[in-house]
DNA sequence: CAGTGAGCGAGCTTCCGCTTGACTT
């Protein structure tokens, strides 16, 4: 019977480090925090020094009913959850939960699962640091005061289930600002110019001119200038420059590069990572740290060198730059540098490869280039056009792992440049200059927004993806992929001795899983700007952080932290109790509808944003809601006056009226109580009833293509065929068709049947 | 894939940070 008991928090870890340890050690783990302050309740007594009520939370029952049996069963109990101030708290809970005593209690901690930093920590208990458990009480007891003084508040004023938290907040205030950002940006069009110049053998320089002009006149003004003039090589550099490879992964900078590089979410990568670690392929995945156990880089050394040679092994530490940073754990990396693949899930393995060549990389050489820049000379003008490539002397890291960015401008991978000499003399092929726009800060992904609030030392590695998830289960974020729009930009060039203008076209602004802020999220934003402006500002965590480290140094109580800050925020609170709800809900006035001649006016309705033609008191004031896309706070009378055109009767086919509108899956005509969706060269606004019925026998024939069998006098039933397969239709019903059974040889009974005993769906289910 | 939008009022909602499964299709 083992005398030692090892409580960690994680299960995988618990199983890992028993590996490393004898017979008299039983290592369990408590699953993370054991207890919490209740779910419906402050349980804060704020007339009372803030004390907290705690209780086992509901799914945790089991695990303190385990855990105290084995408690029974040893000698003395290692506290062995993380190093960090939530880690010290979870070791004060499990103390009281489990009603240890000072004497059989050790409190050990470590940054890296080897077995050298687990017998050291073994050999290095303390107690319990109560100061840093009071910081982390400090910090649960704000944020439970914070959430549940404010959200009841948007209850009240705004809507039922909406929310407001420190980190929350924030996170869809960066949203709103960026949008209104975009929607106020003012782009400017400018002129670059660029330039091919033919070489020997049909090669090709292209140059780039390194200025831009304002305007159109100046641009054809230096194309004059270029017609007729010589080229010639001026000056030809080479300089060596390096690159270095990017840390190993934390949790924020693996979520962003599995985004670009994968198109994962947050979420599916931290459910991928995790599956990874718990079939013991990589380190924990929700961690700040840069570091690299020492077992584990002389590791990367040995596979380095054993796969591309001694010359690429680098040894590397990196430190964070991040003040938030706790680095409880390593950095997120292999657990075996030899292991070059995950198994046979595909995205497990993706994830994998991408975890395992950053760590990799992490630990190899500079990459050496030369890079070359030619410049080019113009013989009647003092601008001069430059031209440069690159080349890879030494590849280093490259050979195994390239960081992508955000950044839509990036340059290309640049190639090497022809051979040249200084004063040799360029045929100019033709020159063209195109007209570009500036663009607006581009909108957050859901990885770019982590990025950010990471910067900002908002939120924490467990919290980065249900943060992302909750703005968008509240309705304040929805993550979208837009269409973009047509836009024409001019271009010139110059070729043969002749200038030539054309207005061609672009497609600008498609945004790919993108996260716009819905019209509540304003509202709700505005409303907290207004009145807790210090609980959603940009800094208020690093300024509350400040003083949770002096509590965690015993500098400060952390119930007087609490107070002062209480003091105000309660204040703050009781004002914002007397703002009446149409102050915090304003409807705009949009303008007069020419048609009636009453107001128009713009507001968040009951069902969501609504536009309305007439005053309150008015009878025949008429409504229509606003399409996804359209805020409240910059919608145009004659967009708002478009919406009232829709649904539109557009004639009669086969005697039953046509109508078209804007439904929740986009534009659709009804017909006969069914629906056919419009392509998008067709407007429900201007839709003929030619076009329309044409679009209705067209979609009945694709129907009849899926049809494999009718019943005569029954058209409730039919056998389809669908995406996943023959199905039976019955009414509302879908019935999969067993595999036994042949889709065109069943009976219009067996059809019954089979839909009969096939219970009604029950749809998602709802959770707790 | 509708058009809806009054007012009353009961009874519900909510935070952040640690952890895994339990749910669906």
């Amino acid at each position: 019977m083992p005398k030692n008991l090892v409580i960690v928090e994680s299960p995988a870890k618990a199983k890992t480090i028993e590996g490393y340890l004898g017979k008299e050690f039983k290592v369990t783990s408590s699953y993370g925090h054991v207890r919490d302050l209740p779910k419906g309740d402050l349980a804060v007594d704020v007339e009372n020094g803030f004390l907290p009520t705690y209780e086992v939370q509901a799914d945790k029952k089991a695990v303190i009913k385990e855990l105290k049996k084995l408690v029974k069963e040893a000698e003395i109990i290692y506290l062995a959850s993380d190093d960090d101030r939530e880690g010290e708290a979870i070791s004060w809970h499990l103390k009281e939960a489990l009603d240890l005593n000072d004497s059989q209690t050790r409190r050990i901690v470590f940054h890296e699962i080897t077995k050298n930093a687990i017998q050291n920590a073994l050999q290095n208990t303390r107690t319990i640091n109560l100061d840093l458990v009071n910081a982390q009480q400090a910090r649960r007891v704000l944020d439970r005061l914070v959430g549940f003084e404010i959200s009841p508040i948007l209850w009240r004023k705004i809507k039922g289930g909406l929310s407001a938290g420190r980190v929350q907040s924030v996170a869809v205030r960066l949203v709103v600002e960026r949008e209104r950002e975009i929607d106020s940006f003012d782009s400017r069009s400018s002129f670059k110019v660029s330039a091919q110049f033919n070489l020997e053998k049909g090669k090709v320089l292209v140059a780039e001119l390194p200025r831009k002009f304002e305007t159109e006149d100046q641009a054809m003004a230096f194309l004059e200038e270029c017609n007729g003039a010589d080229f010639f090589i001026k000056k030809l550099e080479t300089k060596p420059s390096k690159k270095s490879p990017a840390p190993p992964f934390t949790t924020s900078t693996l979520q962003q590069e599995a985004s670009r590089k994968l198109g994962f979410s947050v979420s599916q990568t931290m459910t991928l990572a995790q599956k990874l670690y718990e079939s013991g392929k990589i380190t924990y995945m929700r961690t700040d740290s840069l570091n690299l156990s020492e077992e584990a880089v002389s590791a990367a050394a040995s596979a380095i060198t054993s796969e591309f040679g001694s010359g690429y092994s680098q040894n590397r530490k990196y430190k964070t730059k991040s003040k938030s940073a706790q680095e409880a754990h390593e950095a997120i990396r292999p657990t075996d540098f030899r292991v070059n693949s995950a198994g046979k899930e595909y995205n497990e393995n993706r994830l994998y490869d991408l975890i395992w060549k950053r760590a990799l990389a992490s630990q190899m050489g500079d990459a050496q280039i030369e890079k070359t820049i030619a410049t080019i000379g113009i013989s009647n003008s003092d601008l001069h056009f430059t031209a440069s490539g690159e080349v890879i002397k030494f590849d280093g890291f490259l050979k195994v792992y390239i960081e992508s960015t955000d950044d839509e401008d990036s340059e290309e991978q640049k190639g090497m440049l022809p051979p040249l000499a200084e004063g040799q003399v360029l045929e100019m092929k033709d020159l063209t200059s195109r007209e570009s726009f500036t663009r607006s800060a581009p909108r957050y992904t859901e990885a770019s927004l982590v990025k950010k609030l990471e910067e900002m030392g908002i939120g924490r590695p467990s919290t980065y993806a249900p943060t992302i998830s909750t703005i968008q289960k509240r309705g304040y974020i929805s993550k979208e992929t837009r269409e973009g729009k047509e836009r024409n930009y001019i271009q010139f060039v110059l070729a043969n001795g002749s200038i030539k203008r054309t207005t061609r076209s672009e497609i600008t602004g498609y945004e790919k899983q993108k996260l716009f802020p819905t019209n509540i999220a304003m509202v709700v934003n505005d409303f907290l700007v207004d009145h807790f402006p210090n609980v959603v500002d940009f800094s208020f965590t690093a300024n509350v952080e400040k003083e949770f480290d002096e509590i965690a140094l015993g500098e400060k109580p952390w119930d007087s932290m609490i107070g002062a800050f209480y003091d105000k925020f309660h204040l703050t609170v009781e004002e914002s109790k007397l703002v009446e709800r149409s102050d915090v809900n304003k409807a705009r006035v949009l303008g007069e509808d020419p048609a009636s001649g009453k107001q128009v006016y713009a507001r968040l309705g009951k069902f969501g944003p609504v536009i309305q033609i007439g005053n309150s008191d008015d009878d025949d004031k008429k409504f229509a809601s606003m399409r996804q896309g359209q805020f409240v706070e910059n919608i145009t009378i004659e967009e708002a006056l478009d919406l009232f055109q829709l649904p539109r009767n557009v004639g009669v086919f086969e005697e039953e009226e046509v109508v078209a509108a804007i439904g929740k899956f986009g534009p659709y005509v009804r017909h006969n109580g069914k629906f056919y969706s419009l392509g998008k060269e067709l407007d429900p606004l201007s839709i003929t009833i030619d076009e329309a019925t044409e679009l209705i026998k067209m979609k009945r024939t694709v129907d009849a293509n899926m049809l494999i069998k009718a019943f005569d006098g029954n058209d409730e039933i039919q056998v389809l065929n669908g995406r996943y397969g023959p199905y039976i239709k019955a009414g509302k019903k879908n019935v999969r068709i067993p595999k036994d059974q042949k889709p065109e040889d069943l009976t219009l009974e067996e059809c019954v049947d089979l839909a009969e005993k096939t219970p009604e769906k029950r749809g998602k289910g709802k959770r707790k």
